[in-house]
DNA sequence: CGCACCATTGACATCCTTCAACCAGGGTGG
DNA sequence: CCACCCTGGTTGAAGGATGTCAATGGTGCG
């Protein structure tokens, strides 16, 4: 099946028909909460299967929204019940949903109790992991999703997330050019999820930004 | 079985050999991630099922603590996977599953898009929809609780939280002493926990504050 | 009684949001 | 082909909400 860029793949509420592994392109969760606050859940990508959920539910907990020209099939609902007769089939399935949960529960800890600039650092490691696993080596990996989708996902404001990979670039840490981003330094990432160095905009001296610049000219 | 306060029904980690239907006392569930963050997920009352894992998840995700002296069932893997061959013992297992699901969608969304007070209003409400289904009819509800819990729940700190319920107190909200909690205005908390009206510290006169202090000796 | 522990409150620091202006790229129509 | 615009992104200044640090107070328990 394919989708166009925007369009839905399933809405939040509606019975769950079919799940939709995912081919090609990308895509977010969009939860919406009885009083109309949203909140991105989660990106998917290729590999991913979305509409995946646990507990059997009967209808979908989320939106899932094309962030890209995507190409996905389409497993109806019923067999996937009997595909999860297969043992081996099963197991995997049964992984997807784990991991995805797990994802959540980190997000949660994430928003619930880092900073700004850890948050992102997570998300940063995590989508280059992601990347890695489907096979490319270098560093450089594109944004599917916007600012504000950032932002929503880890609970923050597009203006935070710029300001902040404008600082991890004069930092060195990375360069952006749009939504194109290049990890230059994976540890310090790391250090900075850990929060072992506070990122302070003061802490690069003027000649190391000059640096950053030219690396952001070179690489992107 | 019986469990004081402070012990662990399970671990975080640790094979999944038994769920625990919580028959009195309460518990909260603690997740910690990978670099050590630690966070409450969760409360539960009378009723709830403690340690039932969606996806038939091989470990625990979460370790849960008594809040107070618990007793609880201990119902075996073995002996549950059996029984969910009956459909309406099924149903009912998976409807608690999907609704601690949702509970944990809200949160996440709560955390990482309302504001403090929000968030605590919501908590108030929840707990006291929580307490009213348990069949109790008035207004006050004693938190099993301390304010690093709520607050570790809520993504805040337990100065924010103790703040919060002061201002509350002072609005005439509610009225608190301890761990005490007298609901006052539910409509109020709601309309706060929907941010019609946003709860400023001047908000209210100074004979407001008189009478709000007038409850508090009067009611708890 | 005195010791922990939890809770409250104040003063201050800081992070993040908000508001606002500006900029860049990509498509569209003249 | 270029001017235009429109969306998304960047950046700055200011203010507010929350976190942090610290002192005080209350409660229950040994």
């Amino acid at each position: 099946m394919e989708v166009r860029t925007g369009d839905q793949f399933y809405r939040q509420g509606r019975p769950t028909t079919a799940v939709f592994p995912l081919r090609q392109g990308s895509a977010k969760s969009v939860y919406e909460s009885p009083l109309g606050w949203r909140q991105v859940t989660g990106f998917s990508l290729p590999g991913d299967v979305l509409g995946l959920e646990p507990n059997e539910a009967p209808a979908h907990a989320t939106s899932a929204i094309a962030l890209q020209d995507a190409i996905c099939c389409v497993v109806t609902a019923e067999t996937l019940r009997e595909h999860m007769a297969e043992p081996v089939f099963r197991d995997s399935v049964l992984k997807v949903m784990r991991r995805n949960a797990e994802r959540e529960r980190m997000l949660l800890v994430a928003v619930g109790s880092m900073k700004a600039a850890q948050r992102l650092a997570m998300l940063l490691l995590d989508l280059t992991g992601e990347h890695q696993r489907r096979g490319s080596t270098d560093g450089t990996l594109t944004l599917a999703m916007s600012r504000t989708d950032i932002a929503s996902l880890l609970g923050l404001t597009l203006e935070t997330v710029s300001r902040l990979l404008s600082r991890f670039a004069s930092v060195g840490l990375i360069a952006v050019r749009q939504r194109r981003v290049r990890i230059i330094d994976k540890d310090g990432l790391a250090s900075v999820y850990a929060d072992l160095e506070p990122i302070s905009p003061r802490a690069a001296p003027d000649h190391e930004i000059g640096t950053a610049e030219n690396n952001e000219a070179r690489l992107i």
